[in-house]
RNA sequence: GCGGGCGUCGCCAAGUGGUUAAGGCAGCGGCUUGUGGUGCCGCCAUCCGGGGGUUCAAGUCCCCUCGCUCGCCCCA
């Protein structure tokens, strides 16, 4: 036990949760490409400047969470802590904007964050996400969103909850800081620490303060929403009616403000209540102003993304026994001609597009039955030294018991009646 | 970065200072090379996350450390 061991919030993704994992992709694959969205791979470290740009310099995640180094170049480096900025950075100088007007990218990878681990929190994490980019127009908004639930739908997740908001444009949100200055200064020294910190820092996150105390001064605080200029009001407004057409349920959040300086106008999160503190599940929002930042032309743009290790918890609690693999044929074999054609049998079925396993322990046939039964397998081909002098083979069905003795060399005439019965069992 | 809880075999889990660390599951081997899921027998922690210390004696007490976990913070 003494030996070297995995690095603190990092783990292994073992056989029997890689199931998981694989329909979740598989999942959201599906959705992603019906939506007209193309994957996008892009590296895991990126120019430090990158991040620092993008997510904002004030911000938790750049100033006390970042892997950063540099290499043997001298190049300052960081290992990518969330992936819009990295898709950013592509779109640009990549000229994707060329391609078309609106570019929906999606992508899934591991991400990199120095926090304190705890259940779905990790440093080593994984995400999905989904930006579109090139569209202001609220449809976008509604699209990207559409696309998130019907993942999580597809998912079998149940019990969310969906707040919506809008911190509106820059202009607004300037307005709204000093009204929301103004109201708190006067309560300062009853704040939490936390929130007297950033009264001048980051006003704003001061909202969804968890302390009780201060979550009470902020009950008459203003509010964003009155804030908005008529524009931005009047595109919220636009993204709410477009989302009921949708059906898609949401809570209004006025306190709904995210970590990441680059967002504008619509914001999101979807929670459940299954997860303890980190509930959130998928999150995002326009972030229009992020592009030119990083050097880019003026596009509009919006994205989101969900943590797959959350997603994992709460798939696991489904417990989905159908993304199970089962095995269609278990052969066992004895005596050294018989394992010699037991192994062509094998590979002439796996050829043929079944699923068969081999055992190769050379042990008695009952322990070799034994294991047979445990892999679930749908039927057991079985030879022994009568059969590889013979150059037959028995065919046993597990769950009925009934065996038939074949003829090797005539097995592939079998192979449709037998995938027709296979079928008809799952 | 801060506060609380926890750490005995692959998994679950007894053990509360005193000889060789229960048990269950899983695993492995056997019950002559022939039939499993449902039998029987046997094997499976010189060691209790790691390192120090106290004691005649420590898995059991103390300190440090690593890790997990819950909350804060942060966020997906």
């Amino acid at each position: 036990m003494a030996g070297i061991q995995v690095s603190r919030g990092t783990r292994d993704i073992l056989p029997t949760e890689v199931s998981y994992w694989q329909f979740i992709e598989a999942t959201a694959r599906d959705i992603l490409d019906r939506a007209g969205a193309s994957e996008i791979r892009t590296p895991i470290f990126e120019q430090t400047e990158l991040f620092l740009r993008g997510i904002g310099e004030a911000t938790d995640v750049v100033s006390k969470e970042m892997y950063s180094f540099n290499d043997r170049g001298d190049r300052g480096l960081t290992l990518r802590p969330e992936g819009t900025a990295g898709v950013v950075r592509s779109f640009i100088e990549n000229s994707l904007y060329a391609q078309g007007d609106v570019q929906r990218l999606w992508y899934v990878g591991p991400m990199f964050r120095y926090e304190r681990p705890q259940s779905g929190r990790q440093r080593q994490f994984h995400q999905l996400g989904l930006e579109v980019l090139g569209s202001g127009d609220p449809r976008a908004d509604v699209e990207a969103i559409a696309i998130a639930t019907d993942i999580l739908k597809a998912i079998g997740l149940k019990d969310l909850t969906f707040d919506l908001n809008s911190i509106g444009d820059k202009d607004d949100r300037t307005q709204f800081r000093e009204a929301l200055i103004a109201y708190l200064t006067p309560y300062k020294k009853d704040l939490d620490p936390d929130s007297q910190d950033r009264l001048t820092r980051n006003p704003l996150r001061i909202l969804d303060s968890k302390n009780k105390d201060t979550q009470k001064i902020l009950h008459d605080a203003p509010s964003i929403l009155d804030h908005l200029s008529e524009s931005s009001k009047a595109r919220f407004n636009r993204v709410q009616q477009l989302l009921a057409d949708l059906s898609i349920p949401f809570q209004l959040n006025s306190k709904l403000v995210r970590g990441l300086d680059y967002y504008s106008h619509t914001v999101f999160e979807i929670q459940s209540p299954d997860l303890g503190a980190q509930a959130t599940v998928c999150a995002g929002g326009r972030y229009d102003g992020l592009v030119t930042e990083l050097g880019g032309s003026e596009t509009a743009a919006i994205g989101w993304a969900m943590g797959l290790e959350r997603l994992i918890i709460l798939v696991q609690k489904l417990a989905n026994s159908a993304m199970a693999s089962r095995v269609d044929f278990y052969v066992v074999s004895r005596g050294a001609a018989a394992e010699g054609q037991a192994l062509r049998i094998v590979q002439q079925l796996r050829q043929a597009g079944f699923k068969a396993e081999l055992d190769l322990s050379g042990s008695a046939f009952g322990k070799q039955f034994k294991r047979a039964d445990r892999s679930a397998a749908a039927a057991c081909l079985i030879l022994g030294d009568s059969e590889a002098e013979k150059g037959t083979a028995q065919l046993k069905w597990l769950a009925s018991g009934e065996q038939v003795e074949l003829v090797q060399a005539e097995l592939a005439s079998e192979f449709q009646g037998w995938r027709d019965r296979l079928e008809g069992a799952s």
